[in-house]
Formats: C-alpha cells, sequence, structure tokens
DNA sequence: CCCTGGAGTCAACAGGCGTTGACCTATGCT
DNA sequence: AGCATAGGTCAACGCCTGTTGACTCCAGGG
C-alpha cells in the first residue's frame, strides 16, 4: 500500500472531471466528489490542498493541436475541425473549462490561457490570407485598423477562429441544440469547418 | 405605501439581474441582492418564492429581432450583427443567460426556448440561399442529409447562426479575450456579421 | 520484533445558504 | 377614530459546505 497514493490521486482526478465537467464548480463538492471515489472527503484535501486546487488540477489540458501542414486553407480548417469535435467527444476537461469560463474566475482565466498559449500561436504561424504585416506580438488592443473584411491582425483572426469552436461546442455540447447535438462526428465536422475557414482567410 | 410593491420588485430585480450576469447562479445569493436593494431577504421571498422564481423572472427576455427585410444576404447579416452588438451591450439578462446556459440546467432550458421561439423562425422565414425545399417545421434531428455544404434545414442553419453569435459573445463579454473585448461596438458588428452571413447563404 | 511513516478515516468546526413564520408599522378606507 | 391590510423586518431553523487536526491501520526496514 505504499506507492497507492498516485492510483489514488488520478482516480480522485477521474471523477473530479467528470463532475466538474457535467454541472460546473459550484455544484461539484468535495463530499460528492470522494464518495463517488469511494474516499473520505479529508484525503481529497490531502491531496490537492483546496478545492481551487483541486479543480485547477483538473483542467489541466491539451489542444494537441497538429503542426500547420502546408494545405489549401479549405481544407486545412476541414482538417482543424474533425480534430476538434474528436477532441471534444473524448475530453472531459473541454467540456469542464467550457462550463466554468463562464461562471468561476479562474475557468475564464484558464480558458484564456489556453487560447494565448495553443490557439493564438497557431494562427500566427499560419500564412496570412489578406496580406497582412505579420505583427504578432502582445498586440492586444484592437490596432485602430479596421479593414472591412479580409486582412486582419493575427491574434484577431485567432480569436474569431476561437469564437466560432467555442459557439459550436457551447451549442453542441452544453446547451444542446437539438439540430447541432444530434449530428454525428463527421457531419459536425462538415458543419464547422467553413466557419474556421471563413476566419482563416 | 399602497402601490410600491412594484417598484420594489423592480428594484430586486435591477440587482438581481446585475449579480447573475457578474457571478451566474450559484454565487449569487437572496442574500446579496436584498442587500445590494437594501432591503430584507425575506421581502425577495415575498416576491419571488424561491430563488429559482427570482432566476426565472431575472431572465425574461426578447431579442427583438427586427422583421427579415428584403435585403442582400450580406447586408442582411451586417445589421444583424449591429442589432446583436447593440442588444448584447444593453442588456444584462442576455449575459445572465449565456453564463448560466452552462451551468444551470434552467439556464440552458430557457437559452434553448429562446433559440426556438424566437431565432429558429426567423431563419426559417428567410428565403434559402441554396435551392432548400422549405421544411422549417418541427423538424429537430439532422434529416439524414449531409450535404457537403450550401443548402441546409431551415432549424441547422439557424442553429449555425446561434452557434456563431453565442461564440462571439462568449469570448468578447464573458471570457474576454482581448482582441474581442477591447473592440468597439462598430468593428465588432463587423467582424461578427459574415460569420452570421456564411450561415445564411 | 519493534517501530517509523505513509495512506486513509473520523468527528467536528465555523460559516453561509435558502427558507420560514411571527412580528411590526403606517397607510387609506369606513 | 379605528381597523384591515399591504409592505416590510427580525430572528431563527435545518442543512450543506470547505476545511482541520487528532486518530487508526498496516507495510516494510533496522
Amino acid at each position: 500500500m505504499r506507492g497507492s497514493a498516485d492510483v489514488t490521486r488520478e482516480r480522485i482526478l477521474e471523477h473530479a472531471r467528470a463532475q466538474f465537467g457535467a454541472t460546473g464548480f459550484e455544484r461539484t463538492t468535495i463530499r460528492s466528489v470522494a464518495k463517488a471515489a469511494g474516499i473520505d472527503p479529508a484525503l481529497v484535501m490531502r491531496h490537492f490542498g483546496t478545492k481551487e486546487g483541486l479543480f485547477a488540477a483538473a483542467i489541466e489540458i491539451s489542444l494537441e493541436l497538429p503542426p500547420p501542414a502546408a494545405l489549401p486553407i479549405d481544407e486545412l480548417a476541414e482538417r482543424l475541425a474533425e480534430h476538434f469535435v474528436r477532441l471534444w467527444d473524448s475530453t472531459p476537461a473541454l467540456q469542464i473549462l467550457l462550463r466554468t469560463a463562464a461562471t468561476h474566475p479562474l475557468g475564464a482565466e484558464r480558458m484564456r490561457a489556453v487560447f494565448t498559449d495553443q490557439v493564438a500561436p497557431w494562427v500566427a504561424r499560419l500564412p496570412a490570407g489578406g496580406g497582412e504585416t505579420g505583427d504578432t506580438g502582445t498586440d492586444d488592443t484592437g490596432t485602430g485598423d479596421s479593414g472591412t473584411d479580409g486582412s486582419e491582425t493575427a491574434s484577431v483572426r485567432a480569436a474569431l477562429v476561437a469564437s466560432a469552436v467555442l459557439g459550436f461546442a457551447l451549442c453542441r455540447y452544453v446547451i444542446e441544440i437539438p439540430a447541432l447535438a444530434a449530428m454525428s462526428p463527421q457531419q459536425a465536422a462538415t458543419h464547422l469547418g467553413p466557419s474556421i475557414a471563413l476566419h482563416l482567410h
């Protein structure tokens, strides 16, 4: 029984992810997670210190974005859509993140982090469609230039891609609008693809 | 002091909306709303019966969609985008709805209701871009036909429009991705427009 | 064989929550 | 003037929460 701590820790995390994802931060209680894992609530505290610690551990996540291949943009977008749908169907942590980003400051912050660390750089590495000057740095505020369409700052394009993906996920997995929730993964990807492509152009 | 109940009721609702919108359902307490309104918690119960009653009253909402004018679709989408941005900037109830749709069953249900009662019929009334047969009835499940692009069921197109709008709102108002949150209303509408147009075509 | 220390339990705490029912107060009708 | 009543307060209830510290148990090294 000496090295069993890690096993228990992992089992706690597993149930915590399930509950955070299903009901959000507030409605998930240390006690309910402990009961689901078949242990004492105090043990959860021993492992993660605090409820927020457990939460933080539960939403460690990687989007595993494929390296931006040299494909036509439409095809690239379709691949990306397939990737996201597959990931979303198989990764509870993503639903946790989406649910808690809406209500808990920590969730929103983590979601921003995933965006700035993973999505934004990926889009920035892409050849700009319009004819952008390529400034992708720590430029946060909208830089005055409000082109009617087409060429945009990389960070803006990245944010729009994120909004397309998150909006789709929100409607399909969280709000569960019937028309979207009932789709097969392939259908879903087919419908999400063009939305992504629009903002990569 | 005889007819002051309505005034008080309205003040309660005002503060309730602010708090639900800022922190979601769980973190908003009857006590904190009462304190903000300068009254006793018990009075809130007298007016709304229960916390869920207060919540339900706080998210009565109308999108006030303009009648679908006979405009080119791109222009129509742009108008719609402006309308949504303006509405979102001025209506706390919308933020409440978005925040709570992610965590509370009642919120999700209400969001679905707003969608089916207001967005879906509006889109259905539009002339289909592709060459649709015009079945706009209570057809919920994806009806097998998975065209690669273009012509789609009205309910699917409506759902995609909703996902575009909600995704944008989520990133701009809730997660507050800097590139989107910093935009002026006009800029925001300019960027949201094409996403809507894509799904109306 | 004892004894150290990690793994886990137990009971309790302090505080916040939604909700309730008894109570007060002042207004407007008769 | 007197009373019914709407509008509002007060103190308390039972419950659930995150968190804590003392306690038990047992594997393994000396």
